[in-house]
Parts: structure tokens; sequence; C-alpha cells
RNA sequence: GGGGACGUAGUUCAGUUGGUUAGAACGCUGCCCUGUCACGGCAGAGGCCGCGGGUUCGAGUCCCGUCGUCCCCGCCA
């Protein structure tokens, strides 16, 4: 292999198959860096040697592949190249085979400047022989590799589990699969083999895992791919602490694969703590966590600021940002998002200034050290009436050492805002910087007791936070049960029920989520009944579920984490689509294969499916098809697509700048659907049925692969369609059939 | 669904208050070069300035729309 040879192979013969990384032409003597997965080897090719192969190299260009056999050679002292391992020796050609030639390719794999996402993801083939890609896919399966053999080892299974299932309402958008034997019926994509694995529980494979593609299809995001792999696993009577051992130790080895040594067990943190000291459920422990400097205030200080003296007063301290301009500081307020009436106070500089007291007591309790930022957030005063009327709920929960919404209110906006500014001033404070150090470079953390339910503000109803069968805490039953009674309530007992349901942190990144699930049916129906499902919706949602649960199921536990994310991290990489050989764009398009795609009408009709909506899709992937050239035309009646000029579209009309585009008819159609740019560029799409196809075309016999073309003209509030001079208002029709607005 | 950034040569980018023939670097093509490894030297090719409208005597530059990529909010049990 390219990156194999070394000293020691000196006068050994050698084969090295691979690209031309870089051919260095020095005349008679020319040097070509040949590249493979391992490495990159230098190839001498000299004409005085063999002019035949100087004569070969001469041809070559980049990402050629070639084979070249040659003796190894020691290079001289002062021709040794010390960036690369191989680099003390080189291969002397003696034979050369071009295996296959290379059209020059939009970028070469040595670039040393990034080429714009675009062109990487549509040549993502090329893009994957940069070595960072390289690399980065190998750490990927040393990854995985390593946390399979560790499960394994500690008599884990690895089981598989259908990618076509049933569609679930819970959760996110499913990814759905139409199926063909029984049409109008679709399966899903598994978002998570969530159920089946508690199944596996049940079917007494007490330790299960499996290394697996989920689907969502929600909007995506850099740490966001509508499929992504989840180390998923199961075990049958876990305590927490138990699954925790058991994620500690493969991210352990996985680690170790990466060549990290890290620390275990990792901290664990309640929810509401975690809420109270980083304003988020996922607390990046290398930051500073809050302060809460209230107690720093008089009384009439507060007043003063408008502050609302029964919330929390937050210090966010970003480490040596140093002082700041006057612009720098006018920067922060737009990074503060608020949230209830949470305010902003990015000037601690006036703060001193007007309560030097006050400051003083910040400083020295926040720990505040030369060049720290201190911004506070606080409640304002003017969301004190509404914190008045629920005080109850405040006293209520200060008792259950519970976060209120108010409180939540203020340290989510504060949680955002230290995130925003630890961003921003990075390269300051220098914090995110890898220092070698695996204790310190990753900070893990598991998160506990999430509450259960989370308030609807918009339904006015409680939720489950995790899923439906995520175990309660024992000791919160009863709280469970008075909690049903007032599901409508904001107060009700049940924002004081906590799960046993964890999650372990990684620098602020979500690695995994887990619980210990509910085993026993009487236990599943409270749940239920306090979400306000009756028993047969339960049923209808979750039967097959529900029953298998009064069949033995032993008490089970287990966590999914995100496989993609992990190996993210340990690439330092900044997106997950530097970790996934082919990913998605945000649109979730795959721009190498170009998917997804319209499919033919017969597809369609095997499937029993009509599509109503042709959204921008359809129009971008049709007519980006069209080839450019063609220009409609008028013949006999009808309007055809010709190839005359430019580009697709109709002449501005005056009433309407109308593209129009072509449809094709199946053998047998009950409407069309029409796209059409109105002048105010919004694009209209609408079912136009059979019979008014027949008024505008009364000779128009449908015929199989048939192409029509039309135009939509509005004229004020009434639209027509137009087929030659004549005109036909569809106002009134449109009106009466569903028209679409894109 | 909403907000923001970007789109100029194969690639990365520059392009002034709108004003002659749109530049640079790398890459590419040809020639020269025996120790290079970011090789060097000489010569050269390469542009619907994303696309469509508009304003203007004049648009890469201003306005509107549209397409695409990226980031964020919503969303993601």
């Amino acid at each position: 292999m390219c990156g194999a040879l070394r000293p020691s192979d000196a006068g050994k013969k050698a084969t090295l198959m691979g690209w031309v990384n870089k051919r260095r032409d020095l005349g008679s003597l020319i040097f070509v860096d040949l590249r493979d997965r391992t490495g990159i080897t230098q190839v001498v090719i000299n004409a005085e040697r063999d002019a035949a192969i100087h004569e070969k190299t001469e041809a070559l260009r980049n990402e050629y592949v070639i084979a070249v056999t040659g003796t190894v050679k020691l290079r001289d002292a002062s021709t040794v190249n010390k960036n690369i391992a191989t680099g003390e020796v080189e291969l002397v050609a003696e034979e050369l085979r071009i295996l296959n030639e290379s059209k020059l390719p939009p970028f070469l794999p040595s670039d040393t400047a990034l080429t714009n996402e675009e062109t990487r993801l549509k040549y993502r083939y090329i893009d994957l022989r940069r070595d960072v890609m390289q690399f980065n896919i190998e750490l990927r399966h040393k990854v995985a590799k390593a946390i399979r053999d560790y499960l394994s080892a500690q008599g884990f299974f690895e089981i598989e589990t259908p990618f076509m299932t049933r569609s679930t309402p819970e959760g996110a958008r499913d990814y759905l699969v139409p199926s063909r034997v029984q049409p109008g019926t679709f399966y899903a994509l598994p978002q998570s083999p969530q159920m089946f694995k508690q199944i596996l529980m049940i079917s007494g494979f007490d330790k299960y895992f499996q290394i697996v593609r989920c689907f969502r299809d929600e909007d995506l995001r850099a740490d966001r791919q509508p499929e992504f792999t989840q180390i998923d696993l199961e075990m049958t009577y876990p305590q927490p602490e138990r699954v925790w051992e058991v994620v500690e130790g493969f991210l352990t080895a996985a680690f170790a694969a990466a060549g990290f040594a890290i620390n275990t067990p990792f901290p664990r943190m309640d929810y509401d703590e975690a809420i109270r000291l980083y304003g988020i459920d996922k607390p990046d422990l290398r930051l500073p966590a809050f302060t809460d400097v209230r107690e720093c205030f008089a009384a009439e200080n507060l007043q003063e600021l408008a502050i609302n003296a029964s919330l929390p007063v937050v210090a966010i301290r970003t480490p040596k940002v140093g002082e700041l301009s006057r612009k720098e500081r006018d920067d922060i307020k737009p990074m503060f998002h608020a949230k209830g009436g949470a305010k902003i106070f990015e000037d601690f500089k006036r703060i001193g200034n007007k309560f030097p007291e006050a400051a003083a007591a910040i400083a020295k309790k926040t720990g505040m050290e030369d060049g720290d930022l201190i911004v506070l957030v606080a409640g304002s005063a003017q969301a004190g009436a509404w914190q008045a009327a629920s005080s109850q709920a405040h006293t209520a929960a200060a008792t259950n050492k519970k976060v209120t919404p108010q409180e939540l209110a203020i340290y989510a906006s504060a949680g955002t805002l230290r995130l925003a500014l630890a961003q921003k001033y990075a390269e300051r404070h220098g914090i995110f910087k890898k220092t070698g150090d695996a204790a310190k470079d990753f900070r893990f953390l598991w998160v506990t007791n999430f509450p259960m339910f989370e308030w609807d503000e918009g339904e006015k109803t409680w939720n489950a936070a995790h899923h439906p069968f995520t175990s309660p805490h024992e000791e919160d039953m009863a709280k469970l049960e008075s909690g049903v009674e007032a599901l409508h309530d904001p107060l009700s007992p049940l924002s004081a029920v906590r799960a046993l349901a964890y999650d372990v942190v990684l620098n602020g990144t979500e690695l995994g989520s887990g619980s210990i699930r509910i085993h026993r049916q009487d236990v599943q129906s409270r749940i239920f009944r306090a979400l306000g499902m009756t028993e047969e919706e339960a049923r209808e949602r979750f039967g097959f579920f529900l029953e298998a649960l009064e069949y033995g199921t032993p008490p089970h536990g287990g966590i999914a984490l995100g496989l993609d994310r992990i190996v993210m991290i340990l690439a330092g990489a900044e997106s997950l689509r530097e970790v996934i050989p082919f990913p998605k764009t945000a649109r979730a398009v795959d721009l190498m294969v170009d998917a997804p795609t319209p499919v033919s009408y017969k597809q369609l009709r095997d499937l029993g499916i009509d599509v109503l909506k042709f959204g921008e899709t359809f129009r971008r992937n049709w007519l980006e098809k069209l080839p450019k050239s063609l220009e409609l035309k008028r013949e006999h009646g009808r309007t055809y697509l010709n190839k005359v000029g430019r580009r697709v579209g109709l002449p501005a009309s005056r009433e309407v700048k109308a593209n129009s585009w072509k449809v094709e008819l199946p053998e047998r159609f009950d409407h069309l659907v029409l796209l059409c740019q109105s002048d105010a560029g919004k694009v209209l799409d609408f079912v136009l049925p059979g019979d008014l196809v027949a008024q505008l075309w009364p000779a128009y016999q449908p015929r199989p692969g048939h192409r029509i073309t039309t135009v939509v003209v509005r004229d004020g509030e009434r639209y027509f369609l137009r087929a030659g001079k004549r005109r036909l208002e569809i106002t009134e029709y449109l009106g009466k059939t569903d028209i679409l607005r894109g």
C-alpha cells in the first residue's frame, strides 16, 4: 500500500497501485506522488534509466489510476521528506501501467482550500478521496467496531429489527413507504426501533443492541440528518446506573479506538440543576455555570432596574473576552432572545457605576477575573403581574425544588445567550480548543430525572416529555395519581413527576437519551390516563404493544446514542455531513444521485396513489429536465413545446407573467394538474377536472404520453384558461374545487 | 412556516459612489528543466458575473422575483 513503505523495505521489489496525487516533472526526471487510502509514496521515473516509462509518465494526469512496480530505495539524507510517513524512501519505477484515466475533476483531493458544499456533495466520490474524509470514515468504522466488540463481549446480542414498520402518531413525522399489495396503506420507516427493542426484552433476549439507521422527516440542521445512525440498546432488570455503566463502557472503548482515554464514571446532574446552572438540559461543562446574583442587589437596586425580585438574576460569565468597545457591547443585545419577560443587562460597567457594591459582590460571587465578560439576565418587573398571579405555583414548586415556567424562561434565555457568547468569543477564551488532554477536551455528563410531563401552552394540557413508555419515579407515583385529576391545570402535581429518564451529554451535545420503561400494564394505563388518552384510544394506537406487556414483561430499560454525533465530535467536525459518506442537504436532497424525484404515473398507479398537490419539487425536477432550448409553439389549436428559443416559458402577457409547463397525461385521467406562476410570483397549482379539459379542447382524445400545455391568465380576481383565442373562465370552478396556493 | 449569509473562470476569491476590453491565485494546455515534494521558468486557453424581470444613456454593482447551498428559530417522543 502507498502508505506502508519504510526504510527497512529498502532494496525490496514492490508494486503500488493508486491515484496520481501529483506529478512533478523536472524534465528527464519525474516524480509522481501515488496515493491510496493508506497514504502517499513518491515514485521516481528517470528517463536515463527507462525512456519508455518516462514517456508514459509524461502522459499522466491528476487522479489517473496506475500500477507501478519498482525497487524501494532509501532517499539521500538531503532529499528526505519529513512531512509524509513514507518520506525516507521512494519507489524507483521499473514498470508502469495506466489502469484508468481520469477526466479533470472539478476539484482535487489534494486541494487545500475547501470547495463549496454543493460541488463537494455532487462529486462526493472525489470529495471522499480527501484525506480528512478518509480519516473520518475510517474513524467511524473504528468507533462502530469498538462498540460492537465491547457490547458483544458484555453479552449483548446484535439483533436486527424491521425498517418497514408501523406508523405511530407520536413524535417526529414518519417517512412513509406505500404498500403495493395493499393499496392505500403505508409502512413507516422507524424513527427508532423503540417498540421492537422492548418487545425483544419481552421475548427474552435480555441484552440487545443494534447499530441501526433511523429516519425522521423533520427539518435539518448541521447536527441533524433525515437518516442517521443510532447505537440502540436495551436490557432487562436494570437500574439506570447499570445502563450508564454499559454506556460509559462502550464510550470508553470507542474513544480509545479514536486514541482518547476518557474518565468514568461521568458526573451526574438532575435536570432541574442543569436548568438552574446552565439554562439548558444539555450543559456544556467546559464553560462556567451561571451564578444567581439576586442577593447581591439591594431591594431598591432591583426596583430601580425594574427587575422582578421574585425571579432569579442570572450572571453569565464568559472568560477572557477582554474590554469590549461600545459597538461590541451593542452587538450582544441582538444575540439575546427573550422568553417570557426575561431582560438583559449587557453593560456590566454601567451596573458598576450605578451600584458599585452590587457589582463588587457579583464580581466576587461569579469569580470574575480580569477580562471576563459578565452579562446579567433577569425577569422584568412588568412580568411581575402574571408572576404574582401564579405566585402560588412559585411557592408550591419551590418546595418541590422544581423550576417554575417563569424561572425556566429566565434560565433558558440566559442559557442560549451563554452559548452564543461563548461561540462568538471562542477565539478569545480558547475554551473550545483541544488541549490534547481527553479529560478536559471531552466533558461528559449524565442529566437525570427529567420531568415526566411537559406543559403545552397552546393545547393547555400535559404531554409526555420523553415517550409514553418511560417509567415515572417510584416516589412520584402518588403525584401521578392526583395529577391525573388536574390534567389541564398548569399547576397540576404532574409538573413534579420525575421520569426515570436520562441523557448522556458531551460538550453541550446530546449524545443519547434513554429511560427505564414501564413494564406493568396498570402503570401504563395510568400514564395514558394522565396524558388524557382513554383505554380505547391507547388500544387503537399501541394495541399490540399493550397486549405484549400483559404477558409477563420483565422490568427493562435502555438508551440510544447518535453514532454520527459521536464520530462528529471525535473528528472535530462542525457538521454531520463530514462523517456521513452520502449525506443530504438542508432540503433533504441527495445531490449526487439527485433524490428525491417524481415517479412515473405507472408507479403511482400500482401503489394506488394519486398525487394531488405537486409542489416546488415537482416543478423544479420536471422543468430542470427539459432541454433549455424549448419554447412554446401553437399549432392546430393546441400548444406544443418546440425547439426554438432559450428557456421554457410563455411570453409574458399583459395580465399576467405566466410560466407554463407540460403535463404528461396518463392513459386515463380524471383531471389535469396545472401549475402557474402568477404575476405576484406566487405559484398556483390546482386540479382541473376532466370535464373542464373537454370544454377547453372539445376534440381532444386523451392518449398515452400525450402532452398538453396551457396558461392560466388572471384578470383581476378572475382566472382564465387560454387555448388559442378562446378563454375559458375557471374562476368559479376553482372556487368549487380545491385551489391550492403554493 | 420564519429569519440571516452566500452565489463572479474548473476551484478559492477580489471587483471602489453604477462608467472603457471583469482581475488575482491555484488548477488546466503547450514548451523548457536530473532531486523535486506548495518544484521552477516561459507562453496560452478559459466568464450567460446562478436564472428571470425592472430602473438607467449605461448594471457584476441598485430594485423585485426566482433557483440553489449554508446557518439559525419553529419543528425534531
